[in-house]
DNA sequence: GCAAAAGTGTTCAAAGTACACCCATGT
DNA sequence: ACATGGGTGTACTTTGAACACTTTTGC
């Protein structure tokens, strides 16, 4: 049995499934002081959306957010963040799913089980851009990071689930940010500095940056880094206990 | 056709419901400085239970929050605010559901919609207790006011839920002031003293409390409040703009 | 020495805390 | 008058923003 085959038969048929829920994980990456997003883009369309999934019977919600994780970045131990639940009536697709499955040759019965409303919990997450692996799932071609400030226009609600979920992390910063997996092991002020500019989309003076972070007690200083340029060489900072 | 067959027919039945999926109110009642909650006891049974429900095929998430508040207490436009989802799979309680069915005399089928696994949405809500009226669905006998201190044992994992929209209440009892019904349309700075006092469980220091709550710039003084005490009359106060 | 970035110090303002004092009210 | 609780003032501490100064590095 070929990979699409499995594929066809999962798709056509109802699926051991929490009916009409269903997952969207907001997968924040931090690279190059720029803070991306990532997103599938559907075979044969230019639907873009957010990576999601669905429950199944016998899987907590918090597991299904981190395998659907998982499955697109290839990263566990990751820390997810459940932030809102969209459940408006209109939470429902029909034509543009239609579209998705037409892309990848697969014919949708009347009754099919996304021919409903749903509801979506959202969950973001924060990672090491660097570290993750993107994986389309078997309906896309391309699992990509995207600017956040240069998001394409996306499927269903989601560019309104992927803006709550911003919302939710500038609040959230600073209490999170040990959890995060957003940073290297290693890593300079500097760069932390510039992962909360980009976050809240905002400068910051940097002499009262370093003391406010470094007053949160949570950055252990490591050794010196010698980075060849022509000025005081940064500490290196790893986070306390890690 | 009776009532009771209604209801009857209604639970013997699958309704027209969104599956798997249910909603719990966490109802916040302030009165005589005492924060209640409101609580269900299901008929010829010891089991309490938040108020809750289900959403209809064709009803916005809110909605459905919305009047499930409006069925147990009469209110409407009250502020409510979803705090978390509970997704966990051992939430089936297929035992429970049996026995409050029976004691409204009513046999569940084996593949009755309440024999699954559910996700439940928490909501919670802030009224002034006095403008309530509590009225027990058809599966419950009473519908009242508990202390918040003194909650009894409750079905399913619903401790854990009101424990975590308390917590989400403390974190945002600022921010959410304004919006809330907790308070009668004028009061002193000392009733909102005794609820914020309630609700954190600790005491504040009266003259700073003061300032600090005017200092929110939400509040209008209107005229003395002769109270017949011997002591110096308080200003009422309502919230600007009502 | 000089430019560039890191690290530290200084100053001022805002917000929060502790506590004293005065004011109004009914007995 | 005085006890009681409401309202305001004052002094101190903490937090945070603005900005100057010093240190380290490679050319």
């Amino acid at each position: 049995m070929t990979e699409n085959t499995d594929l066809k038969e999962y798709w056509e048929n109802k699926p051991r499934l929490l009916p009409n829920v269903s997952i969207d994980c907001v997968i924040f990456g931090f690279h190059d002081n720029q803070l991306k997003i990532l997103l599938l883009k559907y075979k044969n369309t230019e639907y873009y959306a957010l990576p999601g999934g669905f429950i199944n019977l016998e899987e907590d919600l918090s597991d299904a957010a981190l395998r659907v994780l998982e499955e697109r970045t290839g990263l566990r131990d990751i820390y997810l963040e459940q932030f809102h639940v969209f459940g408006k009536t209109d939470r429902r697709y029909d034509e543009t799913h239609r579209q998705i499955m037409a892309g990848n040759g697969i014919t949708m019965k009347p009754n099919h089980f996304l021919m409903n409303r749903f509801i979506s919990i959202g969950y973001y997450a924060l990672i090491d851009l660097s570290k993750a692996a993107p994986k389309p799932d078997g309906l896309s071609d391309t699992c990509d990071w995207y600017d956040l400030y240069k998001i394409p226009s996306l499927i269903f609600d989601h560019n309104e689930i992927l803006q709550k979920a911003l919302e939710t992390l500038r609040l959230a910063l600073d209490e999170k940010l040990v959890g995060f997996n957003l940073l290297p092991e290693t890593f300079t002020i500097n760069e932390i500095q510039k992962l909360y500019e980009t976050v809240l989309n905002e400068k910051l003076v940097r002499s009262n940056f370093q003391r406010k972070i470094l007053s949160l007690g949570i950055l252990e200083r490591i050794e010196k880094k010698m980075t060849g340029a022509a000025n005081k060489a940064p500490y290196l900072y790893k986070f306390i206990g890690e």
